[in-house]
DNA sequence: AAGAATTTGACACTCTACTGGCACAATGCT
DNA sequence: AGCATTGTGCCAGTAGAGTGTCAAATTCTT
């Protein structure tokens, strides 16, 4: 489950009239209410009404906003583009995963807001069938768009098996240190976690028993 | 997501009495109708008073087989043991991943039928989200257990950081080879996808474009 | 300021998962 | 066969998600 900052797709570019800051606004506090709630009370104990009074809207009005009860949390969603673009522009000679590793250090650090609205988010999850389910689509998308990507670093047009298992693995690691991160309240050093979990694959598959040390990747 | 053959483990070792015998009956009944009708209208457009008329037993009935409607598709799941025994009982010197691999080839040939119910399993999950979040709780227990035991054939009495991070990247290739053996609708041979995703992980992390060849474990 | 366009709230609904209670039927036991 | 046990059906009811409708409020335009 990787992590990157959290953007709300629909928002404008342009700063529009009193309207459409207004729909924003309570768009994203809705959004606020619902990470809060679930997190606390947990997704099946919080009802579309208890949004609805934390937010100030009428039951109606939410359903104006978002299809399900479901959907308010992923109003925000990862964004995930810059790692793309970074990862588009590794050079083909490295090895698929150390890429992937490589381009997503070349990430700036998460903001100390990004960090604190992961763990919401995370949290808001947790018990959560249908939001987790939700979520694992969302990442099934982002695994899509990494393979995608390998491909087209590679100068193929559509990914091949090794694309799409490199992209499965990367995920996968990427995932591994996340939730180590997350077990620690996000308290740690994300970037290091991931790291050192990637150095550790390369162990792993290599059947060498001690990771390998490896110098930042230059950025 | 791996495939292993499904049992009920709710069904009695004994071939009980008569009173035994009807409960399994319908539980498995119910099941079936659940996977058949949420594999063909969808899990939403399937309601439980559907599943009821399928397998002739009353609403209040069926909710005094199962806590909610999601759990009907799970009551059977996927029989682990016999791939932890066999991973359990593999040399500490080869590498974890390899010993997964390994463990898991050393597994019986899914029979005709336990293909078909895979295949129906995972289409009834399709289009659900609460379905999916289901399963990778599931998984996730999984992925416990895989650590659980890779440290135990190491001599560990808990996993470690290697230990979990082997798991997951088991895991993971067990999916990516579930995946495409699932988009041929279960038709191919799975063993030989899974070798093949297991031999290419070793290509993608040391960059040797040509994946090994490697023989068949033995059994 | 006035009218047009858009957004919101209130109310009254539907639909479905799920539960309590009790009579009735099937099974097990002796 | 007769009684105890246990599973099942029916009925009535709760709760919460989601929708249609229209009048009132807000914002945009000129």
């Amino acid at each position: 489950m990787p992590v990157f900052p959290l953007r709300d797709p629909d928002a404008p570019t342009e700063v529009g009239g009193r309207r459409q800051q207004k729909k924003l606004s309570t768009r994203t506090t809705l959004n606020d209410a619902a990470t809060r709630l679930f997190a606390t009370r947990g997704y099946e104990h919080t009802s579309v009404d208890d949004l609805c009074r934390e937010a100030n809207v009428s039951l109606r009005t939410f359903f104006r906003y978002f299809e399900g009860k479901e959907d308010v949390l992923f109003a925000r969603d990862m964004d995930i583009e810059p790692f793309l673009a970074t990862l588009r522009g590794m050079s083909p000679d490295e090895p698929p995963l150390r890429a992937f590793a490589d381009a997503y250090l070349a990430q700036p650090r998460l903001s100390p807001d990004d960090v604190a609205q992961a763990v919401q988010f995370h949290r808001a999850m947790q018990d959560s069938a249908v939001l987790q389910g939700r979520y694992v689509m969302g990442i099934e998308h982002f695994r899509a768009e990494v393979a995608r990507t390998l491909a087209a670093r590679a100068g193929r047009s559509a990914p091949n098996d090794a694309d799409c298992l490199a992209a499965t693995l990367g995920q996968a690691t990427l995932d591994h240190a996340y939730k180590q991160w997350l077990a620690r309240g996000g308290r740690g050093d994300l970037r290091t976690i991931v790291r050192r979990s990637f150095d550790r694959v390369a162990a792993l598959t290599s059947g060498d028993p001690v990771p390998l040390a490896r110098p930042a990747p230059a950025r």
